[in-house]
DNA sequence: CAGTATCCGATGCGATACTG
DNA sequence: CAGTATCGCATCGGATACTG
């Protein structure tokens, strides 16, 4: 826990990214700007961060008053909950993701991607709409990843959507399958779903009045609608 | 040099976040943004920052795209400046350190100060003015720290300002005796010059012509403008 | 579910000295 | 002015195992 000062400046640029510019950090703010507020849930959001560290990033955040730790009086769950500091960071996070969304280079994006933070992302992101059954079951298989983390669920249900990966066996309304290389285009809105499709890069399976819907019960990533730069402007 | 993605995440924010959430790097694209392209210039607004770091951060910014490196055919000097990404990136800049004017809490910030920043930061925001005299030169002597680091001249000289801590035998316009913390509030906002000249923590000297201009001509940071939150509000 | 303790290897980075 | 090479320590953080 480093709360020295590291780089002697009276800057508010440097004494904010003394402890907001450190490993993960700009990630767990993600998660809990978008809503996580569970140990757990903020975990699955960064799924190659380690608890320990986890545990250590939190306490550093409460430590500089951007989150506060909340238990219910009966011992229930634990709450993660940005302060009025910490929800004033939005701007500076989102500034971040936008400058990426538009300038950043495809290719290294969707090399080495993490299919648990993928599915993740998306289940959070997904539309429930009144057009579905409830439940509402879809079946992701990603063709391009080892057996035991190739098939993921998204459980439409009361208003919420579950992600699941293990099969129990679900009554399944739609399948598809996909690489996780074109699923997370298709997701980022650096490809467009109806061109995945007709090429077959997306091969989509079910009654067609819910496959139709795809694109919208599916939606897009918070960023998606940001422009990327043309090819030759873009960096890595 | 690391360019191996670390988190496996497509997301834009982790992407961007990779490079940019290392140490020191905000501040050397501070640097950058706020105008400065030589090595030492840009070494002088991170005087913590040891020469090697910073010269291994210069060439993973070239490698990312947000700055090429210039030199004259002449063989003179080199300049770095930012592309197009990277000027892009000053709203990220901008929005982290507006953060920290608006939330941060003032006593973290003014201990520890390194005086060649706070200097260096002054020069290179002084305001020249038509009713200065040419050259005109401003004394500052930081009453609280050692002998050797204590006295620092502004030349302000052909539409520029020069720093300088070496005496010259320099004809001085005006004289200013004040500490490093109280240079820094008034510098950053966080105090009224007015008042701290009226309660004697600055103790100003010269032609009154001059001294009464000082708040004009000393300026102030980029960010003072922005409102600081009430004391209850604020964070560390 | 929500963490903590411990170990230990990797690496980040400062200090110092040197170059064209 | 604009760097580079080398050394060596400190700390960061991942892996693993354990707790209430």
């Amino acid at each position: 826990m480093n709360s020295k000062s590291q780089y002697g400046q009276y800057c508010p640029l440097a004494m904010s990214s003394e402890f907001l510019c450190s490993r993960w950090t700009m990630l767990v703010l993600r998660e809990l700007l978008f809503g996580s507020t569970g140990f757990n849930d903020i975990s699955r959001g960064v799924p190659r961060m380690s608890r320990t560290l986890l545990s250590n990033r939190l306490k550093e955040l409460i430590e500089h008053g951007i989150i506060i730790r909340q238990q219910n009086q009966d011992g229930g769950q634990i709450h993660y909950k940005l302060t009025e500091a910490g929800l004033a960071l939005g701007p500076v996070v989102f500034s971040m993701a936008e400058w990426g969304q538009e300038w950043l280079e495809i290719e290294p994006s969707v090399k080495n991607v993490d299919v648990g933070f993928l599915m993740w992302d998306i289940h959070r992101n997904a539309v429930m709409m009144p057009e579905l059954p409830s439940p509402f079951i879809v079946e992701f298989f990603l063709n391009d990843v080892p057996e035991n983390k190739s098939t993921h669920w998204l459980v439409f249900e009361d208003e919420k959507v579950d992600l699941c990966h293990i099969d129990h066996g679900f009554d399944v309304d739609v399948h598809i399958d996909v690489s996780v290389k074109e699923l997370t285009k298709v997701w980022m809105g650096w490809a467009d779903m109806a061109a995945a499709i007709k090429s077959g890069s997306v091969k989509l399976s079910g009654a067609k009045k819910y496959t139709d819907l795809t694109v919208t019960w599916l939606g897009h990533s918070s960023v998606a609608h940001i422009q990327k730069r043309a090819e030759g402007q873009r960096v890595t």
